[in-house]
DNA sequence: GCCAACGTTGGC
DNA sequence: GCCAACGTTGGC
């Protein structure tokens, strides 16, 4: 998952511990958010659209699919005129800190394995903040993170 | 700040 | 349903 650390960080996820990944307003994004995220998943915390693009450590999902509450708030920058609460747009899932990677693995490090060409990542155009990854690209960026 | 790539909107 | 215009993302 990503996001812009000057937006929100992992340092932010690390001092409030858990927090609900609000504001995803793509619906491929929802959608892999709403249908495939499931309980105690791993999910890794990329930052993006800053100095250094990198994957900077890991999170859980302790909540599943839930409505994204700033929908319906007026004040809200992510505040959807379409939604109802009888019929949701926008979902999204909580997320708890797991771990801060002592060295964060750069997008250019991850660009330079060949073995991890087929993250959605580094696909040309790639722009969406939320992607599955395969356990074979997981372990190896685990393992990249001395993580094992 | 630039701009390529992608997503969304809305007229037709 | 097509597609031009516009908006957003995000690396560089």
């Amino acid at each position: 998952m990503k996001s812009e650390p000057i937006t929100f960080s992992i340092s932010h996820l690390k001092k409030l511990k858990r927090s609900g990944w609000e504001g995803v307003r793509n619906y491929q994004a929802r959608n892999f958010m709403r249908d495939e995220m499931k309980k105690d998943d791993l999910v890794f915390f990329y930052h993006s659209n800053c100095d250094i693009p990198a994957i900077v450590g890991l999170m859980r999902v302790y909540k599943e699919s839930h409505p994204d509450p700033t929908q319906f708030e007026k004040e809200s920058e992510y505040y959807d005129p379409l939604a109802t609460k009888e019929n949701p747009r926008w979902f999204m899932v909580g997320l708890e800190f797991v771990v801060e990677f002592k060295e964060a693995i750069s997008l250019q490090q991850i660009k330079n394995q060949i073995d991890l060409q087929n993250l959605q990542l580094v696909k040309k155009g790639s722009r969406l903040s939320v992607h599955p990854v395969p356990d074979k690209e997981a372990k190896i960026i685990l393992k990249m993170a001395g993580l094992n």
